[in-house]
DNA sequence: AGATAAAACGGAGAGTGTCTCCGTATAGAT
DNA sequence: ATCTATACGGAGACACTCTCCGTTTTATCT
């Protein structure tokens, strides 16, 4: 069913290029924000420009990358919390987790507009990644009882994205959390 | 108390090429977003480029006072809401509005980010006349005793965004409304 | 109606960033 | 050792930003 596979063994030199550019990148998008120059990571990186924008053609495409791990590394612990607590429980800590994941990375959240599904098409990898867990999630409380019915899991995403989105004050954790709360509040099934 | 008013009567060509420039931009951002090249609306609105950057010393000072409109009008929708509903109602009928907004001009969605206090300092005309009007509303109703005390209208307006912020789907205004009920039931007092 | 100076204009151009093209280098297969 | 698919690099064409300053326009004064 693979795709054909008479092809060569891939070049261990394009695999390098490829992880340093990401790394620097990653460093680059966190110090400068998303409109960091190309052409400084190309540099700082060790390769010319051209190949910088062969492995990544245009630079969501390399936004999405730098930040493909650690959207897995929370779509990955939706499936732990999923197997050891109750459903509300999980979400509830699945959601925290996504608040505290962006006070620790700011770097996300300059992607996070395109990841909800912005006017590109960007980012359908990481979406479907971060959108499989919520729905996971929110489907499970769901049939257990839970939660209302009617909530649609992207709805909760784009809340939880705005509640994440910016860290204003000093106090924005304390607050991004009592707004999780209040989300699941109202959620629940009317009793 | 007034500044000293010694000053002659402003030129009426200065003011109509703000304007002008202003209704330019708007169509711009509009139609390319807010990387619309500055030059090109210099252009189209038949001034120098130079001309443009004097009224408007960056892109965001631009942006800001396209859409400084925009919020004034939310703002003073916000008055009209506080006198003719109870507490409870004004605020939702305003996170309705507020969405409803977003759909109609989604110019505004890519100025969000920096309104809800960004890492800049922009918009602070614009965000205090927003914030201005979330505050009113929810602590009226606080008063009332319909809303939980320790709710931060601040972070209403967060999750508000983040819902307004993407028009990714066909049903995007529906799931929008449903969730404003979602963040009203949430925090709501606990009977 | 001039005359005057404050206010505003415009656009050339320097600096920076984007992205492509194609000649050159090299890793892996034989 | 040879071959060739694969990947590399960086010059360069093009686009955008923003400033500088000589020129023009406007409000005001007489």
């Amino acid at each position: 069913m693979a795709v054909k596979t008479p092809t060569r063994k891939p070049r261990a030199d394009a695999q390098q290029n490829r992880e340093r550019i990401l790394e620097v990148a990653k460093k680059e998008f966190t110090r400068s924000g998303p409109n960091a120059s190309l052409d400084d990571i190309a540099r700082e990186a060790d390769v010319g420009a051209g190949t910088l924008y062969r492995h990544f053609p245009t630079r969501d495409a390399l936004i999405e990358a730098v930040y493909r791990t650690e959207v897995e590394k929370l779509a990955a612990a939706q499936k732990k919390f999923s197997e050891t607590m109750c459903p509300i429980d999980s979400l509830r800590a699945w959601m925290l987790l996504f608040v505290d994941y962006i006070a620790a990375k700011q770097i996300i959240a300059p992607a996070l507009n395109s990841l909800v599904g912005g006017p590109t098409k960007l980012y359908e990898g990481s979406r479907g990644q971060i959108q499989g867990a919520i729905d996971a999630l929110v489907h499970r409380a769901i049939k257990s009882g839970d939660l209302r019915k009617d909530l649609e899991p992207f709805d909760l995403l784009r809340a939880l994205i705005g509640v994440s989105y910016v860290a204003s004050s000093p106090d924005w954790r304390q607050s991004a959390k009592r707004l999780v709360d209040i989300l699941i509040t109202g959620s629940r099934t009317a009793k």
